[in-house]
DNA sequence: ATAGATTGTGGGTAGTTGTGGGTAATAATC
DNA sequence: GATTATTACCCACAACTACCCACAATCTAT
């Protein structure tokens, strides 16, 4: 198949498990490139969701982070917040990766969960929260969306 | 022949089997070019049906949307609905794709569809659901039908 | 007109995948 | 240092999927 590596589609109904655990969709780990090792990082989502990156990916992210200059409040406060929760992990042997009580909590996981590619990271939701989340952002006045729209004609 | 890679065409009437699979009609492989490796994505289409690109034009819409920041909420939205529900699939050996479940449900999908060329992608249709938005899109006040008409010489 | 190839549809089987749980190694606590 | 909690690694298994073969119907070409 000619997709392309570390990028991610599609949705996946999984369970995080007693131990909390969840598996990451066997598709998704054969579109990681081999330079990964098996390695994600998770971290903190800008929504109540749990973002997921190939490692190599990540790595790009912290390099442009280190040329932000500190000189800005705003700029270490960015800083500060995007590195913070963000731990790597590799899956094991049946394809699963370990989260972390705090990116459970912070993400509303609870047994059932909803794996989402998002084309250059994954993310991890709670499935009611998604649907929360859906629904206010059917009332937002659409024009910014429609704009999209119009520039990436599917 | 001499017709267009990438370009599709007609109608054709196929059947859903009970393991999901249905069949590309020969004349859409044919037009399938090479570069695709047999390699599809499906997709929910605006309408309840099932769309299917081949993978280089929908790479195109992957590539537009990886350059959108995360930063802005409605990015994120725009490419969560647009790669929810989007799955890369190759044509077996006799030529069938393996649809999901949950685009299966979506489309009301049942045995018999209707496959339609629709240019740059095709789509899969419950026939019946078909016949219904037809009917509706009848109803509607032609002015608009009528703009494109200025656009399109047909 | 007939033989051969192609096409649409069905089904079987071996391997993969998702999920649970067990055990040993490691870390933390008192 | 002993005890408990946590983590990493392994095994088990049901459910699902990818891949293969079969075959009738249709098309193509000589």
């Amino acid at each position: 198949m000619t997709t392309n590596l570390n990028i991610f589609t599609g949705e996946f109904s999984y369970t995080v498990d007693t131990k909390g655990r969840v598996n990451i969709p066997a598709k998704f780990r054969k579109a990681l490139s081999a330079d990964n090792e098996g390695t994600f990082v998770i971290t903190r989502g800008m929504d109540p969701c749990v973002w997921v990156y190939p490692i190599v990916v990540w790595q790009k992210i912290e390099n442009d982070l280190k040329n932000l200059s500190s000189l800005s409040a705003i700029n270490r406060t960015f800083v500060r917040n995007t590195v913070r929760y963000a731990t790597p992990l590799i899956y094991d042997g049946q394809g699963r990766i370990q989260l972390t009580t705090s990116l459970i909590n912070y993400a509303g996981l609870d047994k059932k969960t909803l794996i989402i590619g998002m084309v250059n990271k994954i993310e991890i939701w709670n499935p009611d929260q998604l649907k929360e989340i859906d629904k206010k952002n059917m009332k937002i006045d659409s024009t910014a969306y429609d704009d999209l729209a119009e520039k990436i004609i599917i």
